[in-house]
RNA sequence: GGCCUCAUCGUCUAACGGUUAGGACACCAGGUUCUCAUCCUGGCAAUAGGGGUUCGAUUCCCCUUGAGGUCACCA
């Protein structure tokens, strides 16, 4: 089998989102699979378009997300430039052996004009075609006009590994513009070129290149070129409606995600799942586990919505099963300012009691912000509570004063202020849901808090008792 | 409008032509000595419609419907 040789190619044209990281994710998954070689090769052909610092950008998205490249505009390589707009030379060399071989030839018309036959056709609901107005004796290329692929349409018949065998007839085969009025090639005849000079073997891409890739199998004949293997992804749907995940509808930035403390691993199998699956009830991978089962013949056909829900699980589910030391590290930037002076081994037991209940990083702060400063006094919290809210302060208070006297004399390790709650509710005769409530909302001033004797645990005599008096002074 | 693609629970999906159509997320109910979670148990919920082919169709074929893409000097 020849060597697998995959390449994301986006256009540095603002940041990536989730639907255009999964076509880069399932070209990268490919070529580890088999052993081969990833390259990324930024398409800036479009200059109006180009968006400051993208070209950074693409390149910590997969950093970030640990998809190492083995070629690219940073790693170079030995078919580089990896950047099209370093490479016009090259491409002025393919079309010269199309203009030569009588394959390619100027176009003559105005945009204005070119834009009147477009209308035209629209006004006949008809599909518009350039080589309907084909020129009969087209002016030499000089380069200020674009230059235009000379078609041989005919049907085609051909394979693609995810959507199985497609044939289209004649009619949609066009003169496309090869080279534009500005000297840059486009799309369609720059990454033939480009992928042929750097061996690419599949072409894994989006489903809106579908009904192009006839005219490319023109010109890849025009060319002598044997094309690469062919692979279109259906399309990530938007969360509501039925459209193709995009910008303008709000798709977020993948390294938005990041940002808020979703693992690396966890975008990566949720993102991979996103329309691949190995076939058995299994719904978390691990990033060795995606690169050993990948098989194009596994992506879905059809389109997939994004579920943020379903993310948020898979996020939880790797945080659950991460060792506390690591997530510790993972944590570093998202503890809330008032932990800035807390030691390490203060923030690794709050980090382990918050664990099984955090779903991404970015709620670190409003988890565990009580364990790092007093919270106001929030009445509500008993007020609001439905058991608690049954009994008169003065019973309040009392029950409060005996469980103080029992913590007091306790060590503070979780084990034995456990054995004193147990002690507390035989003695006052209480149930767990009045007793402990009571406790923990004076301990913590919190919503929602760990269990009630590993928090005190951690947050220790002084803390504790002192937050204990400061209820008992409000009932 | 032409051409192309797609179609299983709300969502992601599984099912050599033979299954009570399976799993997961979400949701609902119960359990785990307090809250929020975790975990466990149970529940709700799908083959778009119509024709064929076949002993038998989610699966193969046709039509309809619906959704998406494309018809750029954007990719």
């Amino acid at each position: 089998m020849k060597q697998v040789r995959t390449r994301f190619a986006p256009s540095p044209t603002g940041f990536m989102h989730v639907g255009n990281f999964r076509t880069g994710l399932f070209a990268w998954l490919l070529a580890r699979h088999h052993g081969g070689t990833f390259i990324l090769r930024l398409e800036d052909t479009d200059k109006k378009r180009e968006v400051e610092g993208s070209r950074q950008h693409i390149l910590d998205v997969f950093n970030m997300l640990g998809l190492n490249i083995d070629e690219g505009p940073q790693t170079g390589g030995s078919f580089g430039p990896y950047v099209q707009s370093e490479r016009l030379p090259r491409y002025k060399e393919w079309a010269q052996q199309l203009i030569d071989a009588g394959r390619a030839y100027a176009d003559p018309y105005t945009a204005e004009e070119v834009q009147a036959f477009r209308e035209q056709a629209q006004k006949e609901k008809r599909p518009f075609l350039y080589r309907n107005h084909r020129p009969e004796n087209p002016p030499t290329w000089d380069g200020s006009q674009p230059l235009r692929f000379k078609s041989e349409p005919k049907p085609y018949e051909w394979r693609d590994e995810v959507m199985g065998d497609l044939k289209t007839g004649p009619e949609v085969i066009d003169d496309f513009i090869l080279i534009k009025s500005d000297g840059y090639p486009t799309y369609n005849f720059a990454h033939i070129c480009d992928d042929a000079d750097m061996q690419i073997s599949h072409v894994i891409r989006g489903q809106e290149f579908l009904a192009s890739v006839p005219n490319y199998l023109n010109l890849y004949e025009a060319l002598s070129i044997e094309p690469p293997t062919l692979a279109t992804m259906p399309h990530i749907l938007g969360a509501d409606g039925n459209k193709k995940l995009g910008k303008r509808d709000g798709a977020k930035d993948v390294l938005d995600y990041v940002r808020e403390g979703y693992l690396p691993e966890a975008l990566v199998s949720f993102i991979a799942t996103l329309g691949w699956n190995d076939g058995t009830e299994q719904e978390v991978f691990t990033v060795d586990e995606l690169v050993q089962k990948f098989s194009l013949g596994r992506v879905q056909k059809s389109g997939a919505r994004f579920d943020e829900r379903r993310l948020l699980w898979v996020n939880g589910h790797f945080i659950r099963e991460t060792a506390l030391d690591t997530l510790y590290e993972l944590s570093n930037d998202y503890w809330p300012e008032e932990a800035a002076s807390s030691p390490d081994y203060y923030k690794k037991q709050v980090l382990g009691l918050i664990q099984e209940r955090l779903k991404f990083l970015a709620e670190i702060p409003e988890l565990t912000r009580f364990f790092f400063a007093d919270l106001a006094l929030n009445p509500e919290l008993i007020s609001g509570n439905k058991q608690l809210k049954k009994l008169e302060q003065a019973e309040l208070k009392a029950l409060l004063e005996q469980a103080k006297t029992s913590i007091e004399s306790s060590d503070f390790t979780a084990e034995d202020l456990q054995n004193r709650l147990n002690q507390l509710l035989e003695q006052t005769g209480q149930k767990p849901a009045v007793l402990f409530s009571l406790i923990r909302i004076a301990t913590t001033q919190a919503p929602a808090s760990p269990s009630l004797a590993e928090s005190m645990a951690v947050l220790g005599r002084d803390t504790t008792l002192r937050r204990i008096d400061m209820q008992l002074a409000a009932l």
